[in-house]
This record gives structure tokens, sequence and C-alpha cells, in this order.
DNA sequence: GACGGAATGTTAGCGCGCTAATTACTTTGC
DNA sequence: GCAAAGTAATTAGCGCGCTAACATTCCGTC
């Protein structure tokens, strides 16, 4: 009982702990969590469309747009029309953004901040995390 | 690697559900996830200045100050003058913030998020939490 | 007792998540 | 072929985290 909201009070705090650290590495080459983020997921998909990425991410499409405005406007991404439908516009990594600062800065900021976990912890945790999405989903559908 | 990358955004996937989930409950007593938080943490330390409970919670005391302020508005909670010092505010809460309903309510949304995760798999998770927030105050300290 | 530094709280301004509502286009069904 | 329904992207507006900068109040030293 007390010790479960002690329990929400780490994530929660661990995750903001994370997210200040996180953007403090990325100012670096001028990116922020949020926005190295959708930068990995283009790499992974190149020409995905917003939704497309929405969903990909767990994100909804107005709290993707701005980070695709700025991530455009720095000259990360580029938005590019598509021949078959007026609506979606295909999202594309510029050389920028493919640069190995990029990408490496991500990697090893990723790999300090979970150093010295071992892999079982790694999975054990991923299990605990997706129990707990069931969790919400399940009360979100009643 | 990649596996590192899937981790930590489940983790952030989770957390944004998490408090969606949360909000969503809590705003049938008009409050947030964060204000709730916020009163939890009053209810155990009655009297605590706002500078205590932004260090307890681990926020900033601007963050803390919206809240309260918002807290106050709504009647949850009132600042009192400290006898000693002039610039100290000490923390209270009313009759409303103590009702039943607000308490349960936080404390069975809380129970359902978690449920079925045993408390090995809750201690174990602590403990990662730990070892993680220990890696970015070791990064933070460089 | 006056001065400089520390602590408390506040203000201003930004990033990132959300929902609700709008616009433009595509698809479906009659 | 056209109206209705659905989809992609956008706009507007809110909550919650942050940092930087400021006023006020204490406290320690001289």
């Amino acid at each position: 009982m007390n010790d479960d909201a002690h329990l929400i009070d780490a994530l929660l705090r661990v995750m903001r702990e994370l997210r200040r650290q996180f953007d403090a590495s990325a100012q670096e080459v001028g990116l922020t969590m949020s926005r190295a983020r959708v930068l990995a997921v283009i790499a992974r998909m190149e020409g995905i469309t917003q939704a497309g990425l929405a969903h990909e991410m767990g994100l909804e499409p107005p709290t993707l747009k701005r980070q695709i405005d700025a991530l455009e406007a720095d000259g990360f991404i580029t938005r590019k029309a598509l021949d078959g439908d007026a609506r979606k516009r295909a999202l594309h990594l510029t050389e920028k953004a493919r640069s190995a600062r990029v990408t490496r800065l991500v990697d090893e900021t990723r790999a300090e901040i979970l150093d010295g976990l071992s892999p079982e912890n790694k999975n054990r945790m991923r299990t605990s995390l997706e129990r707990i999405a069931e969790n919400i989903a399940r009360l979100n559908h009643r």
C-alpha cells in the first residue's frame, strides 16, 4: 500500500531525472530527448507519415507536429508530399540528422544511464512495465 | 543496444499512460495526479514549508508553487505564516482534502495500476530504478 | 550595528504531453 | 455522381516539468 506509493514516486522521479540528464546531453547537438527519439524512429522508418509516426511512438498527432516543425526548422528532417494522397506528408532525415555525432551521443547517453543493469534485470523491468501497461489499458476500456 | 532503446521507450510510454489514467481518475474529485501527490506528502508532513516539500518530492520550487496556488485556490490546502521566519509559509490540508473520497480514490487507482505485480517484482523494479538514479547522478556530477 | 552571503518564495518564459475542434482530402455507399 | 463517413494534418488552449532572474528575509562576521 504505502510501498506502492513509494514505487510510483520512484518511477516518476527517475523519469524526470532521466529526461533532465538526456536533455542536457542532447543539447550538445541541438536536440532534446523527445526530438532525438523522433529522429531515431524516422531513421528506422524513412518516409513514414506523421500519423504513422505518432502511432509508432504512442504520441498524439498534435504533440508530434510541434516536434516535427522544430526538427524541420532546425534542418534535421524534411517533409515531402506524397503522390497518391494529398493529405499525407512523408518524413525523411537530412544529412545533418544522419551525422555520427547525433546518433552516437544518444546511444552513449542511453548506455550510461542503464549502465550496470544486468540483462535479467532489464528483462524483468520490461515484463513489469508490460503488466502495468495492461492494467492501465484494462482500466481505460471500462 | 537496440534493446536498451526499447526499454527506455517502454518506460516513457508507460509513464505517459500512467499519468493519463491517473489524471482521468483524479478528475472525479477535481485533482490531477501531480496535485494528488502533493496532497499525499502534506498529509504525511503537516506544516511543511514549500522548500521542504519541493525537496521531499524532488521538484523545483517554481513547479511546486503553481500546484500549491491551484490547490489553495480550489480549497484543498491553506498557507499559514510561520512565527520565527517571515519567509517561510507552512502548508496544511483542509477538511476537503482530508475527505475519504480523495484519499481512497487515489489509493484505489494506484492499486489497480500495480495489480498483479508480485512483491518481488516490485522490489526488483525499485532496485533497478535506484541503479538508474545513481547512474544519472554520477553523470550529473561530472 | 552594518554588510555579504544564504535561504525562501516568486515571476517570467520555455519544452513536451494532452484534448477538442477545424480544414482538407479520400473513401464508401446509395 | 454525390452525400456521408473517415482519415491526415493542423490550430487553439491547458497542465506540469524545467531554468534564470528577482525581492525579501535571515544569519554570520567584522
